[in-house]
DNA sequence: CCACATCTGTAGCGTTCACTACATATATGG
DNA sequence: CCATATATGTAGTGAACGCTACAGATGTGG
C-alpha cells in the first residue's frame, strides 16, 4: 500500500546530509533554522514535518554522524596489531582534520563544548557517542592484551582514555588551525608512549 | 584633579571577574547581556559605559582570563626540572577542572570551539592567548635540553605542542564529565612517553 | 548656586530566534 | 469525481537578543 497525501518533494537522507554538515561546522547553538532550510533547500515547514523540531534534526544528524565515524573505526580495528590500528587511526583523523574545505574538528567536541557547563539535554547524548568509540579502543586494546602485543600491567581501559584524550586534543588544536604537519608530530610523540618492549 | 560627574556605584574588576566566570562557564555566544548584567549586579547602560559592547567585555574577560593563567603557569616554571613541572601543571589542571563548582573546562578551548568554525572576530585573539601559554612550554623545554635533561634530537617545540594537545583533550573530557581519576590516569600515561633515559 | 559631566534605572528600539497558522497543491482510497 | 491525508510556500507569531534614548540622580569646577 502507498502512502496517502502529497509525497514530499525532497529526500530526507541527503537533507539530513546537509544539516548535518551544517551542525558539524557551527555547533548546535550557533546554526539557526534559516541556515539549515537554506542549507537544505527546504521550507521551515518541511524541516519541522520532517525531523521535529531543531533538537530532534541535530539528535538525527549526530547519530548519522556516529554511524558514519563507527563505520571507519570498524574498518581500522582489523588491522593486524592495536599499534598499526592507532598509528592509522591518526593518520585518517589528521588527514581529514587538516584538508581544505573539511570541518576542522570532530562534531561531537564541538558539541560538547558548545552545549552550556553541564546538565544540557543534549550533553548525554553526545558523552553516549563518545563513549561508543572509546569503547570500540577498549576493546581493541583487551585483545591486544590478550595476544602479548601490551604488557600485563597495561588497563586498556586506561591506555583508550589517554587516546582518545590526544584525539579530542587534536580537535581543538586543529580548530584553532594547526598545520597537518603539527599534528602529526603530535601523533608521533603521543605513540611515543606505546606501552611495551 | 579628581573625575567630573557622577561616580560609578560598582567596581570594575570584581564586576569584569563576575563577566568572567559568567563566560568561562557558557561562552561567548552562550552568554547573554541580561545573563551579565544580573551577574555583574549592573545594568546594560552601566555595563556598556564601562566595557564598550559585549564583544569588548568578553576580549577584556578573556585577558584576565590569561593574566591569572600567566601567573599560575609562571609559578610552575621555576621547579627544578621541566619533567616535574609537567607533572604539577598536570596537577594543577586536574585539580581545578575536577573539583565541584569549578566551571569544567578552559575558558580558551570552549571559546576556540565556540566561535564559529573559522574567521570569527575572537579566534585570533583566542589563538594568541593560546600560542603565550605554549610559548612559556617551549622556553621552557629549551632551557630542559640546553642543562641536558632532554636528549637532542627532541625539538622543544614539538614537545610542547604534544603537551598542549593532552591537556586542550583533558579539557574537553572533564567538560564532558571525566572524574579526577580519569584525568589523572591519562596524565600519569601522557608523562610515560616524557623523552629521555 | 549654577553649569557641566558622568552614572543609573526604566523602558523600548530594531532584529533575529525557533516555530506555526493558513491557504494551496498533490497524492491516495473509494 | 470526491473525500481524505500529507507536503508546500508565505507570512507572521511571541520571545529573546544586543543595544540605546531618555530622564533623573550625583558628583566636580567655577
Amino acid at each position: 500500500m502507498g502512502t496517502m497525501g502529497r509525497p514530499r518533494e525532497f529526500d530526507a537522507k541527503q537533507a539530513l546530509d546537509k544539516a548535518l554538515d551544517v551542525f558539524w561546522r557551527h555547533g548546535y547553538e550557533g546554526t539557526s533554522i534559516s541556515e539549515l532550510t537554506h542549507a537544505m533547500g527546504i521550507s521551515p515547514p518541511s524541516l519541522y514535518a520532517a525531523f521535529g523540531n531543531k533538537e530532534k534534526l541535530f539528535r538525527s544528524a549526530l547519530d548519522r554522524y556516529a554511524e558514519v565515524r563507527k563505520q571507519v573505526w570498524t574498518e581500522l580495528m582489523s588491522e593486524p596489531t592495536a599499534r598499526a590500528m592507532m598509528e592509522r587511526l591518526f593518520d585518517r583523523v589528521i588527514g581529514f582534520y587538516a584538508t581544505e574545505g573539511n570541518p576542522h574538528c570532530c562534531m561531537l567536541v564541538k558539541g560538547t563544548l558548545t552545549s552550556g557547563d553541564c546538565g544540557h539535554v543534549l550533553a548525554d547524548h553526545m558523552s553516549a557517542k563518545r563513549a561508543e568509540s572509546e569503547q570500540m579502543l577498549v576493546e581493541r586494546f583487551t585483545k591486544a592484551k590478550a595476544s602479548g602485543e601490551l604488557p600485563e600491567e597495561i588497563e586498556p581501559k586506561d591506555l583508550a582514555g589517554y587516546y582518545m584524550t590526544v584525539l579530542d586534543g587534536m580537535s581543538v588544536r586543529a580548530a584553532s588551525g594547526a598545520s597537518r604537519d603539527e599534528l602529526r608530530k603530535v601523533a608521533a610523540l603521543a605513540m611515543r608512549g606505546w606501552p611495551g618492549q
